[in-house]
DNA sequence: TCCTTTTAATAGTATAAAGGTATTACATAA
DNA sequence: TTATGTAATACCTTTATACTATTAAAAGGA
């Protein structure tokens, strides 16, 4: 049994084709499926059920493909542990970013990562809170960015920075003359709401059924940018919720329809995420090192009440 | 990276000898060093210092040597599962047992063990609770019994049964007049113990401090099996304490010294303890379901109260 | 200091393993 | 039935692993 066919075992489970796992392998399909076979032989037992296409796994083989992926990620360690010691910060690393996130903050610390890591590949990828979640769990993601706390058993979680809510409330809206907003003023009647699968659109949500103006009727609603919020609001649709962030870019008209909350403000939790394994970790420390150093100066809030990002 | 080069720098690590890790690991000299070599190289990093003799290992080396534990370990694993699929159980397994509980223990099960699973290959060393662990801890040893709780971070237990003290009350004693004993009867001084470094002794002691009657005095006589104590006991140098099973075997005279504990009667744990990573776990659940099903007819005690067999 | 002993590294070679190309076998779907 | 996709097999090349024999270097004793 080598690291090298338990990897390949993992290429043949991911992709339940031994073609295309080969290719992900860079090995052609004869090696990959020969080391298989050797792995099968010197267990004595079958890994996949080759008789109909596509191929499934085995309840064995589920059992041992489950082991092989906490070898092989125990094996990459080694290589992290001589990473660290020799305090070298490279290679590829693949960032995900929810989409309510990466506009405003990614600009903010693109730059000076990569100017501070050179060696670092960084490859970033926008998803939902969910898609981040699973490709954490499959290793396709190193860490994320993400409205916490999720409560996932395997993920680890740093926070990054509290980023308010603030209203956006056109003229003609029945909270126009309010100088400040409280959770209780909010109805989720007159609130555009993000598309589902946003987490942002599950924070408001949450932020007004515990402000117990929550009833079931239909949303009025939905758009997947910020926006396009913001524009449905000025045409007087109803209000909406930014977060302070996407806020800094208005211009000076829009600016004034904002309304910030009383403290404690509601705000969303951000975090960079990451498998508990702690697989690059170092990588990961220097990519907080970085976003929290930029976004310390940019968030003044400090009494804050952390809405939580998931429907319950 | 392969399972075999990170099992010779296993080998080299405990050895501290290359010569002789090539020989435990039943290759020869160069083929283990130019393994070892190879992944040093692969790594760019120093495992051992060679410069003196003998070697040492680095820092990064402590660390690499750690994290290959856990690789070839879980690897180990893998035959494992295809082992329970199959419902095999053979092999080599390596049982420890403390010398407290040896003697009665081992003949009431191991008969029955051998006869049950013929293809297990039981190996039986008889060691102090301390060398246990640090066996258990090195892979040396797959299971063993011993009193409980022992508190190590590592180790799993799972008791067997809860066995009584008796105190066994020469004629010249003060305490010859009792029916039963209780706790607070006892005193440290007149009670002879087991050698240091058993854990029995380690329990009468925690027992007799828990009554308030310890004091710092000498410890009048010291022994390394019960039968010594018996005889002393008989010649007047004292009352002793013995595991409820080591009473089953004694005369009629003898046993009519014995005197046991009001409910509830101190009691140590007998369990089965082993690493918690649960390697060739399905042979020791075999191994419990073997003894927990013959011990639980002869020990008749319920109500008891576990005496730590940890000096504290 | 020198010599012996111990122990790791190196050289050279045989064997085994891993990888490649070309081809065949076998499903599934048209 | 044939076409297509996909895994297995045959055969060859390269690489890796292991061996024996030898050298190098350090440690310890005379």
């Amino acid at each position: 049994m080598t690291i090298t066919q338990l990897q390949y075992v993992l290429a043949v489970a991911e992709h339940q084709n031994f073609t295309l796992a080969a290719q992900k392998s860079f090995v052609t399909q004869p090696t990959l499926s020969m080391q298989v076979q050797k792995l099968e032989d010197e267990l004595d037992i079958l890994i996949f059920d080759r008789s109909k296409k596509p191929i499934t796994i085995t309840e064995v083989g589920k059992k041992i493909v489950e082991q092989a992926k906490n070898i092989v990620n125990e094996a990459e360690r080694i290589k992290d542990i001589v990473d660290q010691e020799k305090g070298f910060i490279g290679g590829d690393y693949t960032l995900g970013i929810i989409p309510t996130i990466m506009p405003t903050l990614l600009p903010m610390f693109l730059k000076a990562f990569i100017n501070k890591y050179p060696k670092v590949n960084l490859i970033i990828k926008e998803q939902s809170t969910e898609n981040l979640i699973r490709n954490i769990q499959d290793g396709h993601i190193d860490a994320a960015i993400a409205a916490t706390p999720l409560e996932v058993e395997f993920i680890k979680e740093r926070p990054l920075y509290y980023e308010p809510f603030v209203g956006y409330v056109p003229n003609n809206h029945r909270l126009k003359n309010l100088d400040n907003l409280k959770p209780e003023d909010l109805s989720i009647n007159d609130i555009l709401l993000l598309q589902d699968g946003h987490c942002f659109r599950e924070g408001v949500i949450n932020l007004c059924k515990a402000s117990k103006n929550y009833n079931e009727e239909h949303f009025q609603l939905q758009s997947g940018s910020f926006e396009t919020l913001v524009n449905l609001s000025d045409e007087g649709l109803g209000m909406t919720l930014l977060p302070y962030l996407n806020t800094l870019s208005l211009d000076e008209v829009k600016k004034a329809k904002l309304k910030y909350f009383d403290a404690p403000s509601p705000a969303r939790e951000v975090s960079l995420i990451y498998h508990k394994s702690e697989l690059k970790i170092q990588i990961t420390e220097a990519l907080r090192d970085v976003i929290s150093g930029i976004v310390r100066g940019a968030i003044a809030f400090q009494d804050v009440k952390i809405i939580s990002p998931i429907s319950k």
